[in-house]
DNA sequence: AACTATTTATAAGA
DNA sequence: TTCTTATAAATAGTT
């Protein structure tokens, strides 16, 4: 009992861990932290939290705050629990894994799309639609988000294989 | 470039931060590492994962991987019950039903998103801008490009999903 | 399951 | 809101 000299915590690529008993040993660590994250976050924010995930094994976990019915019906019917803007409320009915799933492809196009990305930003912080715009300006900023959203879907592409990291994109699925 | 003595982290006590603001900063930045968690989780143990999170301000953003719908369609009709810790609370008893009809209702909401992508498609085929349209016709294509180049926006974390938007407009007083 | 060496995540500030 | 910096936490590789 004296030579303790571990190696410490060292750098682990984003992929998927081959090696099934590291893989499980890892999966209960980091389960653990997530599921504990998740529920500071609850708490801290007040904030309404559902986290469902399985094991290798198939085991599945569970945490909702205020519970996971709550959370995914809110979700579900795109009723925010905290303060609802009517504004919200509307955007809801855009919800959909559909849209999800082109959204995340273009995510996945990391390299230019965080360029475009990063112009969609500055784009967006400007000027939020204001009711007082002339139809110039108007047509100005349509053309400019017209030509960002070209780009983007420029850049929507399959994906379905990683991109190797960097940012902890899946192999099998949105990123 | 001398006196820069930041606090660096402190102690956070684990009970909901009452400053509003705080709060909401807080959240911005844990909700990021908790998906950024879930992602990893998903890919380096190539676990099912489903998040669920509404902001202080009632956004809800999400992950699933495979798919949120996915995920929660295994669970809800999932042969095991989680694990019950004071953190997988959910009893697994009265999920299925309730589960499966929230899982409807997003599927259901699956062709208004394909629509909106359509148009969306649609919308950049045309020609750049038509001159003869009208002022309020101009504002709704605004909106629904911005509420779209919002969504993106929100890929810029890689590893979430935000499916819901705010309209895009009051991004002055909002999370 | 414990134990550290390190990597990460972040609370405060700026 | 974004960047910085000091620290608190999480956790990979070992035992």
């Amino acid at each position: 009992m004296e030579g303790k000299k571990t190696k410490g915590r060292q750098r682990l690529p984003m992929e998927m861990i081959q090696n099934t008993a590291a893989r499980s040993v890892t999966f209960s660590k980091r389960k653990d932290g997530l599921f504990k994250k998740a529920s500071e976050l609850a708490t801290l924010c007040n904030a309404d939290v559902a986290l469902v995930a399985f094991s290798p094994s198939g085991r599945p976990f569970s945490f909702g705050s205020p519970s996971l019915r709550t959370v995914l019906n809110s979700f579900a019917h795109g009723a925010s629990p905290p303060p609802i803007d009517f504004i919200a409320q509307e955007a809801s009915s855009r919800r959909s894994q559909e849209l999800t799933n082109v959204l995340n492809d273009i995510a996945a196009e990391k390299e230019r799309g965080e360029e475009i990305v990063n112009q969609l930003q500055a784009e967006r912080t400007r000027a939020p639609l204001d009711d007082d715009l002339t139809l110039g300006q108007l047509k100005d900023k349509m053309e400019m988000l017209t030509k960002l959203l070209e780009q983007i879907q420029a850049h929507k592409e399959p994906m379905m294989d990683d991109v190797g990291d960097t940012h902890g994109v899946s192999s099998r699925n949105n990123v």
